[in-house]
DNA sequence: CGACAGTTTGAAAAAATTCAACGGAAGTGG
DNA sequence: CCACTTCCGTTGAATTTTTTCAAACTGTCG
């Protein structure tokens, strides 16, 4: 434990924004978008909702800087975090065909992101492809929630842990951020929330994790130690035998 | 039990074809769109494959009559189904964008399919409104996705069986069957697969749901005998005090 | 400082899974 | 037509996993 410690402190991991441009739609740039349509950019402090569940559906967001996470929220009050968010990613695509938004945003720390109006922006006849890299954007989301829920119905917590790390790490190395040594953005619960666990049980696989020497954690700040070991943790643990 | 049995004896459920036509993509014909991009029909057998996992993604296909379910795959054997697929579903949409489909789509009784071309279908610009309603069509998948998401993690292994009965019920209704009694077409152990359940957990939530009233069981054949009843046992079982 | 939100840990309880066995239904082949 | 196999569903008992409940600890922020 002192030994991860130790490990933790040096090199704080970099918060600033990500060093590639962001590649909006599969391929199109935002540059190319706004040249066309009104693109409005909007900030967020941490804890501001970008829109919330209920208030007409008027547009598409893309995040520019900053980590949000998504909720979705029943009628009887149960809710769940449906996914956390980063630079490239497109928010709202969940409501289209909707009045209204099915779900809340929520800044986790302070965001940076790009109003695209929807579906004014789908007028643009001068980006032909831009519907079309639209239907594959929403494949894509589908993909990824079939594989999460693949996920929540066949791994156990620690697994679902060790998964949950090793997407995040994924990200922000697609992102230009280190992928080794980050700072988890979203509480316990919201983990939890996500991966279909309670708090205190995604504690405990942390805990797990740790004590096999994959990663380090203090906080909220996660050093991955073993990056192959963590891999084994992922998958079917499955024992010699 | 003896009553329930005697309760599922009479009246067997239709088995035919569903009344209403099916609405495309939300609006659009089968009619209209034959009209313009050649479409064929396929009969598959049950337990065939319309497509597997790893195979040239071509076509998108909307189910005319029959029920499949839809199988994801990972690469390490885990597997899980993602749905069950009937009249008017569109089937391979989570594909868009790939080279090769991502799941498996397996008839789960005789089938009639009507093969949609892809991305030829998109060339059809005698329907502009077909692409932004393919949008559509996947907006929604993601958010039926979000919801089981939502399900598998805030409901108990009782409350998930009654969810996936009403559903079921609903989407039975919705076509034209009787949502009171039907016939599942899927094994328990598909069923517990959607839900993340095991088999024998499927077949307990059964028995206590039928032990309750809520519901008669017999192997396939359900029949709802307190709709209400089911409602509350699907939703948070508050218990009054 | 003091309140507070978030995290960690332990112990007991609840829920679901695993393992094992049995029984019915459908299909096969003689 | 019957014997036989196989698949599927059901049930019980033991076990495992996760949750629940309770308490303590740690940074942060006003």
């Amino acid at each position: 434990m002192i030994a991860n410690a130790a490990a933790i402190r040096s090199n704080p991991p970099r918060i600033a924004e990500a060093l590639p441009p962001a590649a909006v739609l599969g391929g199109l740039s935002l540059e190319e978008l706004r040249r066309h349509v009104p693109v409005l950019q909007r900030k967020l402090a941490p804890g501001q909702y970008l829109y919330r569940a209920g208030q007409p559906f008027q547009a598409l967001y893309l995040v520019h800087a900053g980590f949000l996470k998504t909720c979705l929220v029943a009628e009887d009050g149960r809710e769940q975090v449906t996914g956390f968010r980063m630079r490239g990613d497109l928010l709202g695509v969940e409501s289209i065909g909707m009045p209204v938004y099915g779900c809340d945003a929520v800044a986790l720390d302070t965001c940076s992101v790009w109003e695209l109006p929807y579906p004014p922006i789908l007028a643009c006849t001068h980006i032909p492809e831009l519907q079309a890299r639209l239907t594959e954007a929403l494949a894509a989301e589908i993909r990824s929630d079939r594989s999460w829920m693949l996920a929540l119905s066949t791994l156990s917590a620690d697994q679902r842990v060790a998964a949950f790390l090793l997407d995040v790490a994924a990200r922000h190395e697609a992102l230009g951020f280190s992928a080794r040594h980050f700072v988890l953005r979203m509480s316990r619960v919201d983990i939890g929330s996500f991966l279909a666990l309670k708090h205190e049980t995604v504690t405990r696989a942390l805990t797990r994790l740790a004590a096999q020497g994959c990663i380090a954690v203090q906080w909220r700040e996660i050093r991955i130690l073993d990056l192959s070991a963590l891999r084994d943790s992922a998958r079917c643990e499955m024992r010699v035998h």
